[in-house]
Formats: C-alpha cells, sequence, structure tokens
DNA sequence: CTAGTTTCATAGCGATCGCTATATAATGGT
DNA sequence: ACCATTATATAGCGATCGCTATGAAACTAG
C-alpha cells in the first residue's frame, strides 16, 4: 500500500525548502507530541515553511503524518527485512525487540516510538488515521506470527507453540516499551526488559 | 496524594446531578478517546451539565481528569494491594497481569487501559497531567519491584534475579496490552500472552 | 420573612484549531 | 516573448477550544 514516487514534474515554479529535511522536522515533533497534539502552526514553524507549502506537498496534516511514518519506517532496517532474514523466528524476535529498545532510547531523536505511542487513542474526527496506524501495528505481529508458524512447521520450535501468544507478548513488550521510555527508563534498562522478554521462549 | 472528601456543604444552593454518575461518564470518554482529545463540550454532554456546573464540581478539565483517575483506580481491586497481599511476588505480577488483561477487554467499558493510553504523550500544555499519570505508573513499577526485591531478600527468589528489569516487563506487558486492546485483541488472547509473559519467570 | 451562600442556564469571551482565497513570483514549454 | 503551471507569502476564513461573566434560582441560617 505504498504510494508511488511522485513523478518529477515538468513545469511549474520549484519548491523553495529541501523537503526530506522538512519531513524530518515534522516526524520528529509528531514523534515527540503525537498526532493530534501537533499543531500546523507548529509543524510550519519547525519545518521553516509557511501553511500553503505545507498543504501543497503534503496534501493536509493527515498526509503529512502518513508521509512522517513512512520516513519513521524506513529509518534504520526495515521491519519485514529484520523478521524476515533472521535465521530463526526466535532470532526474529529478539532483533525486533533490541532494534525497538534502540530506537525508543536515540540521543538525538524524542523517547519511545512514533508507531507505538503517537497515535493509539485518537479522537473520532482522527480514527480513520489511527486505524491506518493500527493496521501497520497488526501487520508486523502477522508477520512474526507467520515466522515463528514457520518454524514450528520446520521444528525449530516445539509443535505446541502459541505462535499467536509468542508473537502477541512481542509485540506488546515493544509498544509497553515505548511508554517506558516516554516515561524516562534508559537504554540500559529496556535492553535488560528485551533480555527478560526473550527468556519465555522455548529452548 | 489523596484530596479529602469534600465535607457536606452547610448553606447553599445543592447540587442538581449526581456527581458520581457525571463523573462516570466523563472516565469512560477519557478513557475510550484520551485527555486532550475529549472536549468539555462532548464532556458536559455526556454528564448532562452545562460548564459552570462542571468547573464548580471539579474545577477544570484537569481537575476533572484527576478525579475519574482516581476513581478509575479505586474500580476493581486496588493496585497496591494485588501486589502486597499476593503470597509471592510471582502471584502478584500474575495477578496484575490477569487483572490488566480483563480491565482492557470488559464488556461495558472501552478498550485497554486508561493509566496507560490516555495519556502517554501529551502537548507541552498538558504536560504535567501527563507527567501525574507517569508518576503513577512508575509508582505501581517500583511497588512491585520492591515486593520482587523481598522474595529475593527471603530466597523465594534466586539472588541473581534482575528485581528492575522483571518488574519493567511486567508493566511494559500491561502497557502494550492496552494498546493491542485499543487495536482489537480479545480477552482469550491478552490472558495467553500473560502467560507467555509469566513463563520467563524464575522457578 | 430577610440575608447570605452556592449552583444554575444563557451567552459568549479570547485564543487557537485546520485550512484556504487571493495575488504574486518563479519555473518549463513553445 | 508569452503562456501554462506550480509554489510562494499575506491574511484571514469558520469552527472549536477551554473557560467564565452575568444574573436568576434554590437552598440554609437567623
Amino acid at each position: 500500500m505504498k504510494l508511488a514516487e511522485a513523478p518529477a514534474r515538468r513545469t511549474g515554479r520549484p519548491l523553495s525548502f529541501d523537503r526530506d529535511a522538512a519531513l524530518d522536522a515534522a516526524m520528529r515533533l509528531f514523534w515527540q507530541y503525537g498526532y493530534e497534539a501537533t499543531s500546523v502552526a507548529e509543524l510550519t514553524q519547525a519545518m521553516r515553511i509557511t501553511p500553503p507549502s505545507l498543504y501543497t506537498a503534503f496534501g493536509d496534516k493527515g498526509g503529512l503524518f502518513r508521509a512522517a511514518v513512512d520516513r519513521y519506517l524506513q529509518g534504520g532496517k526495515a521491519v519485514p527485512e529484520i523478521i524476515d532474514s533472521a535465521p530463526t523466528a526466535r532470532d526474529a524476535a529478539a532483533n525486533l525487540l533490541r532494534a525497538a529498545a534502540l530506537g525508543d532510547t536515540g540521543d538525538d531523536t524524542p523517547a519511545g516510538c512514533l508507531l507505538a505511542s503517537s497515535l493509539v487513542i485518537a479522537s473520532p474526527a482522527a480514527a480513520d488515521i489511527r486505524e491506518e496506524l493500527a493496521t501497520i501495528r497488526r501487520d508486523i505481529e502477522a508477520r512474526l506470527r507467520l515466522r515463528i508458524e514457520s518454524d514450528v512447521a520446520t521444528g525449530a520450535l516445539p509443535p505446541a507453540t502459541d505462535a499467536d501468544a509468542l508473537a502477541g507478548h512481542v509485540l506488546a513488550v515493544i509498544q509497553g516499551m515505548s511508554t517506558l521510555a516516554k516515561d524516562g527508563a534508559g537504554r540500559d534498562k529496556l535492553l535488560r526488559i528485551v533480555d527478560m522478554a526473550m527468556a519465555c521462549w522455548p529452548a
């Protein structure tokens, strides 16, 4: 469900600002304050553009947020690659959890995870965008569950493994760590929580 | 940090509405939509009162939210009691997690946990109330950690136990389950995640 | 009763919300 | 050069935000 890259325009006045830099500034604001609590006025100020430029480049506030989420997902290693490139489902889970712990506690980024914190709840006016984010979260969980089921099928995990609960537990810890990070937990603590969470996996 | 019960007023026109019923309606709105996304207009409509009545009875929107959180914490068994009355730290954690899973998936209440979802992030204008909720979350974690350390001291848990990570993992799962519930996970799934999360505990 | 106190509903405050109408500036196509 | 197209800045739209001034209504104390 990725939008095609906009084809280079052939005519008209060119953008007077760096789209990527502006999007990065917007992403950080959404990351820190969430979707609804970040106002267009704050966004335009941080992006150093005027409202009409924002609406020309990104459609509306929701479109800018979607673009920011896309950018967030492309920072670091992509989640599907983390899951599918690991030698085992257990490694996939451990790598996902560690990447989340590191991402939640970056030195020059807001605490927590944009996916996990910026739009968990919303007013009815933003229900559709909230649901898009929920779908991304559910898709990650589903992909991890499939990876686990694959290991169960090959015998790398016991036949009685509850793949749904195992994947759900990983996602719960990922999203919970985001809140802990927002509340002040540091990188070392989150990494120890990751080790603890992985201890529930079958040998 | 509990406010004393307001002493019965001796004079003046009495309240024309049921304070508890109105507070319950407000709590459910905050629970579903979060603190900032719930407007005073929506609150007064659901509480069936006018704005001046709300401000007379609860001070301001923040005061109403604090009162709603107090009411939420007193619904069901109190968290400190769950932790301190359990025979072991492990039982305390399991009871906490199960209570959270059940509370997140009530039939006639919004999905998720008011503590975990309604105010994880906020605009700077609501930073102080956000921090109050973060303190409640940290206090719960600290109390569980103390309970774990107590079991380590008596030998009920191994001396090498990382009490901080063990408690942090429980809180992460609690807060993560709230997001899963908001995203549609049902009671059965959350309870299986609880079992999975408890599997990481030392024998 | 009157006086004092508190809550009530109506109405609307100033501020901010997401967004845009308008006119001008800067580009490519011909 | 001239037009079509797109982006720009200024200014401000209608709606909603949290909250409150006002004066009438409903109670207790005396």
